[in-house]
DNA sequence: GAAAAATATTTGTATATACAAATTAAAGTC
DNA sequence: GACTTTAATTTGTATATACAAATATTTTTC
């Protein structure tokens, strides 16, 4: 069945979260080659950026709580792809040398996520998209 | 931080994904009078309007896999808002007596909610918003 | 009408996420 | 400089969700 066909097609809560279902499948899909998760991807992505980056900013900029960014550092450092070392209150992460290895990879998984996506939807028509449901997020002050 | 400052503002993963977290955020505080996350809550809205649809249906409707309405539906169970009744390989979900007696107040929340993101977001926004997430989830077929 | 394919549902298991509380350290105040 | 407040992080716990496999029942096919 469509989303647009679907009993609840005109509810927000609905169709926010069947829109974001779907996006994650896509994103999973892109991201199978470095068996990492699309959250785990982006935040390996920040740390790369950024060696030496601090939870909390890492959890200002993707918009998860502090205790989730926590969660996904452990499943990294498990996997040998990020080090954490902590300096008084506050925490550091670092790409291992393996993580630093695996860049070019994630950039191509980014790539053909972004290529898939404005494939589907055009380029102009999501970018207006994202744009738009950024602006609204931002309206929502829960 | 806005979602429209993240250093990821401009990537439907991360944007579909904020989005839907404050949404759900804003649905919860609508259905806290009713002790029921918006799922349940929406599920349990099924049932009472259609008394004794299928978990297949269910799931076609709130785009959800049948394996989640299983849980969804058990959970509404334990709490004696829908009885179950099972014939040949086809489940029918009714709703119980209590659950009747809660319509008026789900009904409630549900303008609330709409009320409240209609204000917040402006009712036409918003309602465009909706139609065209609508249809970009339509165009990705995962 | 028996065997095979399709369908509906549930179970086992795994995962990302969040909240509340706990811990620790830094910063501010008096 | 001791005390309080604020901030960063982690832990304990709970939850919604999905996938894959299992179960049970229809439907189709030959």
């Amino acid at each position: 069945m469509k989303t647009s066909e679907s009993k609840y097609c005109k509810c927000l809560y609905f169709t926010t979260n069947a829109l974001a279902r779907k996006v994650e499948k896509l994103a999973l899909e892109s991201w199978k080659p470095v068996d990492l998760s699309p959250s785990h991807a982006y935040l390996l992505m920040m740390v790369l950026e950024e060696p030496g980056t601090q939870p909390c900013y890492i959890a200002n900029h993707l918009q998860l709580s502090p205790s989730t960014v926590t969660r996904l550092i452990e499943k990294l450092e498990e996997r040998k792809l990020v080090i954490r070392t902590t300096e008084g209150k506050q925490t550091n992460v670092y790409p291992s040398v393996e993580a630093k290895e695996l860049l070019p990879t994630l950039k191509k998984c980014l790539t053909h996520f972004y290529n898939n996506y404005s494939t589907i939807l055009g380029k102009e028509e999501s970018c207006k998209l994202i744009t738009n449901m950024g602006l609204v997020a931002d309206k929502i002050s829960v």
